[in-house]
DNA sequence: CGCCTGGTTGACACGTATCAATAATTGTGG
DNA sequence: CCACAATTATTGATACGTGTCAACCAGGCG
């Protein structure tokens, strides 16, 4: 069933995808490896080998500072593509991490020249959603440089629903959100017992529940509004977007 | 004269551009217009128009927030392309602001078409550079979460200057620098106080030394080290590059 | 059942914000 | 070219939010 790849549901999210779109996705979930919580799957610096789809469970990268403090940058859940934005470095631009135990499914570095030359609507959809998350970094920049504590743990809690709901519909009970409180911490820039502090001021405001590896947004309307919060995935322009016969990214 | 644009000087900085590369740029800064100090020249949400080009001057973009602090969030620098990473969305990102006296070459968003379809090397590099941004947005993204104040500004004052060199080459007596304090203090999530503090202590220590608009790094290695800084323009790997070709993104 | 990881809570320390007064620099009009 | 005004930078006193430290609690897993 090629509908159950995270990967496809993700693409599928603006435009309707050819089969043949669909097969050369599919082509790069081919092989798949389990890693299992805590794994350091790459180091920042290093010389990095295949991208990879990450199939089941997150991810995250970070680095870590000269004092050993550590900076979550980015959280992977399943449908992302892992290391793209990597290519134009000789080496990989942070540490990789897993959140939870995890499927990846390792592809060449060359793996996406056929998605390239052979589909303009995949090549514009990688393209969208690169500048997408470049959007999301800005707005979390914002948070981290002009934001006090609970406001920040209400954004990032925002920023990783709004992904997870490009390939998982909200259910009466919330996300499974597997992060705990110290990666939350170092993804906003604070400690453990100030993302607690802010949990409890979210909980009592009425906005998000958050516990036992779940996430429930109570009170979307006033959470958006309290951590000014923009969600990038919505009001994509697609009239620019490749159709067919048009903008393409192939061999000459 | 071509080579006085420093949106052709940038892009050459990685590959020997063909003539024919350079008369597609020179197409892109056909018109000018001036813009005094101040202008405020995009507001976020709203729609916007034309890319330009920034051919003299410096831009930023920035976000106010709800209580009226203002976060920036780009500094754009003579040969930037200026709301390329808008092209998704509907509507602005961002605000955008001139931080001086500015000249912008405006062209409609399909200006980047003949581009896209009959230079592979352009596409390729554009698509380098917005990578490198990413890098370089996810590092101030870890200098705001984890950096003190003197830290911050030290790692944003080299970002810029690194920036710089691509365009305009070291002297002994530093580079143009025209933002205020204040500017410096909303692109690192402090205070112009606390701004004004930090350079002391940089000037001190004999690692920067900045004031009446001109910057000079005086111990690069030292101070490299100091702000843990990765100069993302660094170490790039060309061999994946559109060679003439191959990778092509063009109108098929 | 008991360990271990993760979450909660309170007391205190520390870095940066805030406020305010002054100095330096830049810009403007005579 | 000078004089004045406006902007920008410096410096010090105090306030406040988050970090740090530490003790305790809860839940999951062997």
């Amino acid at each position: 069933m090629s509908s159950s790849s995270c990967l496809i549901k993700k693409l599928s999210h603006y435009v309707e995808l050819s089969q043949h779109d669909r097969d050369l996705l599919q082509d790069l979930e081919k092989s798949s490896t389990a890693v299992s919580a805590g794994t350091h799957l790459r180091e920042g610096g290093q010389a990095y080998d295949d991208l990879f789809v990450l199939s089941e469970g997150w991810l995250y990268s970070f680095t870590i500072l000269p004092d050993g403090r550590r900076q979550v940058l980015q959280v992977f859940v399943p449908g992302d593509i892992v290391g793209i934005y990597d290519t134009p470095f000789a080496h990989a631009t942070h540490d990789l991490a897993a959140a939870t135990d995890a499927v990846v499914c390792p592809f060449p570095k060359d793996g996406l020249d056929p998605i390239f030359s052979e589909s303009p609507a995949l090549t514009g959809l990688m393209f969208t959603f690169a500048l997408i998350d470049q959007a999301v970094f800005l707005d979390r920049l914002r948070a981290l440089g002009r934001m006090d504590a609970v406001t920040r743990v209400g954004h990032f809690l925002f920023t990783v629903i709004s992904r997870l709901r490009l390939t998982d519909h909200d259910t009466e009970n919330g996300h499974y959100f597997p992060l705990t409180q110290s990666d939350v911490a170092d993804a906003t820039g604070l400690t453990n017992v100030s993302v607690s502090k802010a949990a409890s001021v979210l909980r009592e405001k009425g906005f998000a529940k958050w516990s036992n590896r779940r996430l429930t947004i109570l009170d979307e309307t006033r959470l958006v509004e309290f951590a000014s919060f923009i969600n990038r995935y919505e009001n994509i322009d697609i009239s620019w977007f490749p159709q067919p016969g048009r903008l393409h990214l192939g061999r000459s």
